[in-house]
DNA sequence: CTCATTTCATGCGTATACACACGATTTATC
DNA sequence: GATAAATCGTGTGTATACGCATGAAATGAG
């Protein structure tokens, strides 16, 4: 049991502790870990897609439905038909939701600087750069197929 | 935003790209992601308690205790009585539970090996730490104070 | 020994995460 | 322009993840 069998787990131990105490951070606010994530996400970029929203956050689209149900009871987003696809629903920060989120953005400063500290900032920049490599490469090819070459622009 | 604040998405994404592919490569034994990492805990320490299984995971008592009662009827795991605490109830692999996690061990190597190509095997250390680091400093001491010594022997 | 505190498992409620199926609509094909 | 295929949102079902409350039993203090 190399230190390869051991990566999994710690990353799994990583991700969930970040994810409970980012929960309990937000909890005064009415607000989950998730639910920042999604209003993060339509914060730089309005009136998304559902499904968009959801590619970017990244999260299933039912999940995301589900989540846009509730903040919209929050008054937080507000959802519209997409001009041009009645298929389509588009979803973007309301008022309250943007004044929520800077409330919630000041409110995280305090884990992510813990989080860079505890590793030494220095190593920010490299921990993001293999982080990042390992979404790709379970995200893109298919396992037990050589590496399609695909790339998704924004 | 500096890298800083790119590094919970990062991780966020990381963890969940890896978790989708692990449901999707499990799937076929009828098992999730989740119940692998139970399996594997059971199988490194058996007769643990419901509580110490879920501390070692790590995860939630009650999650753990959903857990258990499904692959309870799977007749992967016994739970019985704890011998010298009547409260508590201990979780073992049965045969059909060490069986399948062998078979579940295997399938899984080829997540592992891509998890390890992809950031190139000489990293794979390094990110360990890192990440080991992460979750011990999140899960320890309480936000806004300074950091108490904390060792949990095993 | 008695009582207060702690610890364990359980049950309930809410929020994610995702698969899958369905209907509606857009796009592509002929 | 009619038909087939791809796309979007919705709804359902299962499995986590976790907080909180409850009851039972162990532990500690007197």
């Amino acid at each position: 049991m190399g230190d390869k069998d051991k990566l999994p787990l710690a990353l799994r131990a990583a991700y969930l502790a970040m994810h409970r105490r980012s929960d309990a951070e937000f909890a005064s606010f009415g607000i989950t870990a998730d639910q920042f994530v999604l209003l993060a996400t339509l914060s730089r970029g309005s009136a998304l897609t559902q499904r968009e929203l959801a590619r970017r956050m990244p999260s299933d689209p039912s999940t995301v439905r589900a989540m846009l149900v509730l903040l919209e009871k929050q008054g937080l987003v507000e959802r519209d038909i997409h001009p041009s696809d009645s298929r389509a629903r588009t979803a973007t920060l309301s008022a309250a939701g943007k004044r929520k989120f800077r409330q919630l953005w000041n409110a995280g400063e305090s884990i992510r600087t813990k989080m860079s500290e505890a590793i030494q900032p220095e190593n920010v920049a490299m921990l993001i750069e293999l982080l990042t490599r390992l979404a790709e490469s379970l995200n893109g090819e298919s396992l037990h197929c050589s590496n399609q070459t695909q790339t998704s622009e924004v």
